[in-house]
DNA sequence: AGCATTTATTTGCATTTGCAAATAGATTGC
DNA sequence: GCAATCTATTTGCAAATGCAAATAAATGCT
């Protein structure tokens, strides 16, 4: 180990590590007791959170890559959990686009699914004072938008 | 949008988003600049931090799944980034362990990267105090401490 | 209106991943 | 000292992933 290179203080490391660990467990005990899997989580909560999304915007908050998220939907579709939808032409619609919802079954399964959800980030953030959690979801929110600042500038770039 | 669950201060969401922001960065210029992949950095990143970790040691400080992490040491292997050695019988060694150790040119590509990742460490914390960089990995810390302690109770039962 | 351009989503194909089984090598008990 | 057991790593196989190309549908230009 060298000088000027300490990895157990480098951030994108601690940021992994403890990211993949939580995501890890989660995703175990999702699969055993609702036999889904933790991208199919991520999507249900974020259309959960938002319904109607555009296949790009769920991308976007779920940090799945757009072809990887569109086949993902086929068998969310297939399994009832979500439904498609191809707006019709209607003044100032957008046909291209696809929307995203939540079905009946969806949205319960979400609604169940949430308690243990909220139960894994009580155990991540096991110790924490209320401000500290505060503060901690405030910087990971700034880590977020310097990222999104940064891509920004390279649009710039390749705009120029 | 439900009252009781709010995706954008949910932790794992917001662990999740920053984490693969700056690891998707970070890989594009880590293909583009040097052919790697991100994953390969971080078995080099480990390894420059402590040489000659086993493989089962490897896995845990980089977060890849055991046997993803065996194939891809055999192709770094074959770029000749690391080696692989098998202890030599000695007293008290064991030879079922493989251990990893950096190649001269693996650990100098190491050396070369670390400026780049050191930078994109920067762009993430920009616009941060050192007290808040500080509390902010410590936090970290303690998640990856608090999921790991979960994974020992769970390994409780099942040995109970 | 008709063709070229832009944007959104899906699909083809090669690579990566992850679980479970197989192998390689220690260690323990008899 | 050898059979049974345990631990570390690798491999088989099916599923998931990601880039680039293809498709689908708008919009802009003339």
């Amino acid at each position: 180990m060298s000088r000027d290179f300490d990895l157990k203080r480098y951030l994108p490391y601690l940021l992994n590590r403890s990211g993949t660990r939580i995501a890890d467990s989660f995703s175990v005990n999702l699969r055993n007791s609702y036999g889904i899997t933790l991208q199919m989580w991520r999507v249900m909560a974020a259309v959960h959170h938002q319904d109607g999304q555009r296949v790009g915007e769920l991308s976007g908050t779920t940090s799945i890559e757009i072809s990887t998220l569109s086949r993902l939907l086929t068998t969310m579709e297939a399994r009832g959990l979500v439904e498609r939808r191809r707006p019709s032409r209607q003044p100032g619609a957008d046909a291209r686009v696809v929307t995203i919802n939540l079905t009946k079954d969806g949205h319960s399964l979400t609604e169940a699914i949430i308690p243990l959800a909220l139960q894994y980030e009580e155990i991540a953030l096991d110790g924490l004072s209320e401000q500290e959690v505060a503060t901690l979801k405030h910087l990971l929110d700034r880590l977020f938008e310097n990222m999104a600042a940064l891509d920004e500038e390279d649009a710039q770039k390749l705009a120029s």
